[in-house]
This record gives structure tokens, C-alpha cells and sequence, in this order.
DNA sequence: TTGAAATTGAGATTAAATATCAATTGAATT
DNA sequence: AATTCAATTGATATTTAATCTCAATTTCAA
């Protein structure tokens, strides 16, 4: 369970499962859909736990170093984040028109990719594969 | 060749190619690395044909728009672009540790993003991957 | 209980990118 | 050549996500 896990990564740094610390995991792990910080924050700001905006960030920082959470893309005005312990691995397809997020998952890919790595002598860790184009319904209005 | 390609473009919306706007197409195509905006500026004060900061970051966009020039990704400090006109389609790796960006492709990759797009009923237009991790040097160091 | 280390939050700071706007330029028309 | 007007420029102001600052507070092990 994510608290464990955070709660783990903690220790080994030394550092301390806070009150305000809980409040953004639990809202972070309280939707299943992408999200920025600042949006993150307010609805932080209406729950009953609270954490302030500098704490937000500092522990989504955290969450990110962790592994529970990933940086899903950097847009012009702010990054999006989504929380990814609980669900596996996978990919984005952003339809230019309507902004929707179509999410997909290729194991072929995924193998192509570590082939790839290996031929160019790189030890991959992670990647971002982000298709832009238009979804289902937008590509036949446009 | 670019300054037609981008003349025809200007054209097309009823936009002039000035020689501000001259002044940063021949720049950017003075090179064929990866850039950032703030040090295309300081390249352009440093040669003899000047534009403004404001006018480089506007001209920028527009050499986007006209698909001379792509957005490689966006970093915590800044948008990285490159020409592409001239470069055929490629990805990246970048590295964690030193920052170096290593370009690839692979036909196989590509087809198999077109074959999922069509299974999901995504009209792809562009895709952006890139992997993280560590480069051929960094790798034994870390 | 004590004390060192970590954490917090309000506000200041940073910096990339965009917006503002008066002055200038470009080029088509007379 | 002069007129005209939209486009453009550049200096500066503004915006805003994200980080930093630092005094006050909290945590927790000894
Ligand atoms: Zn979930
Ligand atoms: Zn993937
Ligand atoms: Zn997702
Ligand atoms: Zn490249």
C-alpha cells in the first residue's frame, strides 16, 4: 500500500512521514486521473487535512523521487502529474483538438525499446512517449 | 531550402519576412545542435544581424508553426528545439546525469506507433519519445 | 525532559515566456 | 514621391509556475 511504500522511502532518507506529508499522498491517491500541482493544492486546500502550497510541491517532489508518482508530461503553463503505484505502466496519446487523454500500453513497444537502448549502449531507466494527433471523435469533425 | 520554405509560409498568413525575422532563421540554421531560446538570443547579440529578445522568442514560435523547427522537449528551465528541416525524423535519449542527447531511430518503432494508433482509433499526427537514463559514459561512473 | 534535526508556511524571489504599446517599417496604391 | 495602414519592433512590464528563505514549530530518540 502507497503509505507503506512512502513511509519506507522516508526512512531510508531520513526523513519523516508528517502529518501535511500524508495529506497530499492521500489526495494524490484519492483520484485515478492526471493532475497539476496547483489544482492539487486547492483541492488540498478544501479537504480537512491541510498542507500548504510549498509543502505540496515538496512533497510531490518526494512522491515523484519514490516512485509513486510520475511526471506524465511539462505543458506550456505547468507539469502533469498522475499517481502511478496501483496501476501499470503506460503510455499517452493527447488529441490536439480536445486536449483528451487517450492512455495505451504495447509490450511490444516496450521490448523495442529496451532493444534499442541496448544497441546504443544506453541504460534506460525510464521514457515518455507522448503521440499528438486527433481521438476518435475530434478526428471527424477535423 | 529554409528561407523559401519560410517565406511561402510568412506569406501564406500575410506576414513579412523582416530582417529580424531573417536574422533568426539564418541562426538557427547556422547549427545542428539542440537549443534553447535565451541562448539562440545571445548567439543572434553576438553576430552582426541583431533582433530582440522578444522578436526571437516570436519568431521562434513561428518556426514552429511553419515545421521548421520542433520543441525536443520542455525542461525544468527552459523549451529545447532543433531545426528538423534538413534532419530526417529521429528520438532521444537523454542522460541524467551529464545531460548529453543521443538521437535515434528506428523504423520498426514507427510503425509499430502507427499500427497503435490505428487501433485506437487515433489519427497520429506526431509523437515525441524520449527515453531517460544514463549514456554510455555516465553508466560505468553511476 | 531535552536538544538536534527536520519541517512548516507565509511571503519573497526567480526566471521563462508572453503581453503592452508607442514608434517604426514595409509595401501596395495613388 | 507621397500617402496610407497594417504589420513589426524593442524596451519594458507583467504573468506565473516553481523554488527559496527563514523564523517558528514539530518530531523523535536519547
Ligand atoms: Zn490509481
Ligand atoms: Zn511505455
Ligand atoms: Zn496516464
Ligand atoms: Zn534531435
Amino acid at each position: 500500500m502507497e503509505n507503506k511504500i512512502f513511509q519506507n522511502f522516508l526512512e531510508k532518507k531520513g526523513l519523516k512521514l508528517t502529518k501535511e506529508r500524508i495529506a497530499v499522498l492521500k489526495e494524490v491517491f484519492s483520484f485515478h486521473d492526471h493532475f497539476e500541482p496547483e489544482r492539487l493544492y486547492l483541492r488540498i486546500k478544501n479537504s480537512d487535512s491541510k498542507a500548504s502550497r510549498a509543502s505540496v510541491y515538496r512533497t510531490l517532489n518526494l512522491l515523484v523521487e519514490s516512485g509513486l508518482v510520475e511526471k506524465v508530461t511539462r505543458t506550456e503553463k505547468s507539469n502533469v502529474y498522475e499517481h502511478t503505484f496501483g496501476h501499470s505502466h503506460h503510455d499517452h496519446m493527447i488529441c490536439d483538438r480536445c486536449g483528451s487523454i487517450t492512455e495505451f500500453y504495447s509490450e511490444k513497444l516496450e521490448n523495442l525499446q529496451k532493444e534499442i537502448c541496448r544497441s546504443n549502449g544506453f541504460d534506460g531507466k525510464s521514457h515518455t512517449l507522448e503521440i499528438r494527433g486527433y481521438c476518435n471523435k475530434c478526428k471527424k469533425i477535423k
